[in-house]
DNA sequence: CTGTTAGCGCCTTCAG
DNA sequence: CTGAAGGCGCTAACAG
């Protein structure tokens, strides 16, 4: 019923084999048996059967790129922008074209292993892991021995947005400093003359929200403000002894939500910084609706410098994450068409990116 | 080197065959062996081996999203809807799992057509393409034939907010009424007293772009105001005769560049309906950087309600999508978890929701 | 440069 | 309910 390889062969009056080295290119052929070849798959209108040539090659083309939440511009960006640098391999031709597709996980833990081996049975080119990672020992343990897994299938592993793993089988590790540019909004929260700063948190366990909320600690603790930064690190769901960090999700709702609770505990507060612009936003509807002006009363701050941010009124003050390029980045290191960084492992830098959102808090001290 | 389905069937001492039976599921195989086998796998850490599980049954448990722009919430809310409920079927173990995967267009005809390829060579299970279709004839043709290909080698083909296509090799197909949503939507405006509404349409030659259009164009018409809906219909790109419909891209900076066109077009208008949300917010920007008060002086509207129109400020009165259902729906069908409506089409109503962005005019005639 | 020969790992009749 | 055998369509050594 469907066209295979045998037909392209005898209508182009060649062998079976022939006619595969000329759709997988990596091997001499005639130029004048090329084009009959050529021609007659046109003609045929034949399409490669993917499960056959992954069986006998021991490989496929498809990429998976796995992420949280893909209605969440952050993920969109980086995977549209991994698709795109993967994308423009393609031959055309019947031949080269790998698939980059990419897979949601909704943020579960289950699910990112359910992903994974889905992708597994598909003897994947490559993986690629964007944002960040649960902490739950468990799960990591998991996570690095799947991927371990697939490295030993030939499956490159490229993380990105996440520490690289403690076994480390990824070929790259692309990681944000997401500390760094989180002790530098909070930095600059406490320039402008802060000094009761709430902190609306992702989502607890994750190496995303405990590293920006390490940064933002650092922060008060170089200017001795606020006890909230013990011993502990980051604390449990809910909020923290002086009820100045909340947990939410990566939602307008929930950063909506956040706010209302920060604000109850502490009435005081003259800035919020949030997990995320999206998260910001949530923020400054709660703060509106309370009749708080932002910045004037109110200073909010959000993270990752999405597109709407800078049309937000007032446009938001955030840290941009270069977030398409290392999407690109990302997707070059797993078709092998960029080195990996020496060690493995590059750091992007988070640079501060401060707009009408923040101002002096109504009364400098 | 990896395990197979042979090693797994030598330690549960059974044959091959009952091993890829209790795998599948879809035949009766006694309890304890069953057992045994199941714990072999588990032992041995198998995973199926999709090209050749594929090979042998002639199709994969690969289903295909295919989006024009991941980074689109549109696309995103959608596609993840649709994996979602996929993914909700999950049997968790080794069996079963549909894996479904998001291929990003960018929403080129050419890459369209190669990323159905490639998926073809896959023999997916099923495939959604979400989101308008292009209208270039020769484009739409070769779409169906491909469709028509991919539908007779058992692939379930889906067509989720676009019309059905002619031949229709389509499963079923959700379309959105962008027509009577735009209609309403301009008749609102009409109904606040406005009269000079500029409209700025989404990329030309697509359907939603057209349906909109046309939509806006019948309230108009309805309304015995303007003369730009000639019988022509859609017009090229740029403006129209008179300078109140101009063409941009779904980005926020496209909207910035075609308010202002439309402004120094007629700096008289009093309202400007956008393509989309992301779209109007740029309008609004452009309008606020003119002096111009949103929406005392110009009232602006979008369309698709994405999640942060609520949140912007003003808050943007929209039509809204029933995103999510609609996509959850699209995975559903795509598995065969619901039947198709009746005739195999069905219309998805869009709804007007007013917001604090619309208002009379200045002065109302 | 091209043809021939074996499988890749699994599913699926067919027997038993 | 279970085992044995054949082949899915392609690639990868080998020859020539």
């Amino acid at each position: 019923m469907t066209v295979t390889l045998v037909d392209v062969a005898a209508r182009a009056r060649v062998s079976p084999a022939t006619v595969s080295r000329v759709l997988n290119g990596n091997y001499p052929v005639a130029a004048a048996t090329r084009e009959r070849v050529l021609r007659a798959v046109d003609e045929l209108d034949y399409v490669l059967n993917g499960p056959a040539s992954s069986l006998a090659a021991a490989a496929s083309d498809l990429i998976g790129i796995l992420v949280d939440d893909i209605a969440d511009p952050f993920f969109g960006i980086i995977a549209g922008a991994a698709q795109t640098s993967i994308g423009d391999g393609v031959s055309g031709r019947a031949g080269g074209g790998k698939l980059a597709v990419v897979c949601n996980t909704g943020g579960s833990a289950e699910r990112e292993l359910t992903c994974l081996t889905l992708l597994q049975r598909q003897r994947p080119a490559a993986v690629i892991l964007a944002g960040g990672a649960l902490e739950d020992p468990r799960h990591i343990a998991a996570t690095t021995a799947k991927l371990a897994k697939l490295a030993a299938c030939g499956t490159a592993v490229v993380l990105c947005g996440r520490p690289p793993l403690p076994g480390g089988p990824a070929v790259a590790t692309l990681t944000f400093d997401h500390r760094g540019g989180s002790r530098r909004l909070t930095e600059h929260l406490i320039a402008l003359g802060h000094r009761r700063i709430g902190y609306v948190a992702g989502p607890p366990d994750r190496t995303t929200t405990r590293q920006r909320l390490e940064g933002h600690r650092a922060a008060l603790a170089g200017a001795r403000i606020g006890g909230s930064e013990g011993a502990g690190g980051v604390e449990g769901v809910g909020a923290d002894r002086e009820g100045l960090t909340v947990y939410c999700t990566y939602e307008r709702g929930s950063g909506y939500e956040a706010a209302r609770e920060l604000l109850s505990h502490d009435p005081g507060l003259t800035a919020i910084v949030a997990a995320d612009d999206t998260v910001a936003l949530g923020v400054c509807a709660a703060l509106r609706e309370k009749g708080l002006r932002v910045p004037e009363d109110v200073s909010v701050a959000g993270f990752d410098d999405l597109p709407f941010s800078a049309d937000a009124v007032p446009a938001l003050t955030t840290v941009r994450l270069p977030l398409h390029e290392v999407g690109r980045r990302a997707g070059r290191l797993a078709v092998g068409a960029e080195r990996p960084p020496p060690g493995g492992v590059e750091t992007i830098d988070a640079v501060l990116v401060p707009r009408a959102s923040t101002a002096p808090p109504p009364r400098v001290l």
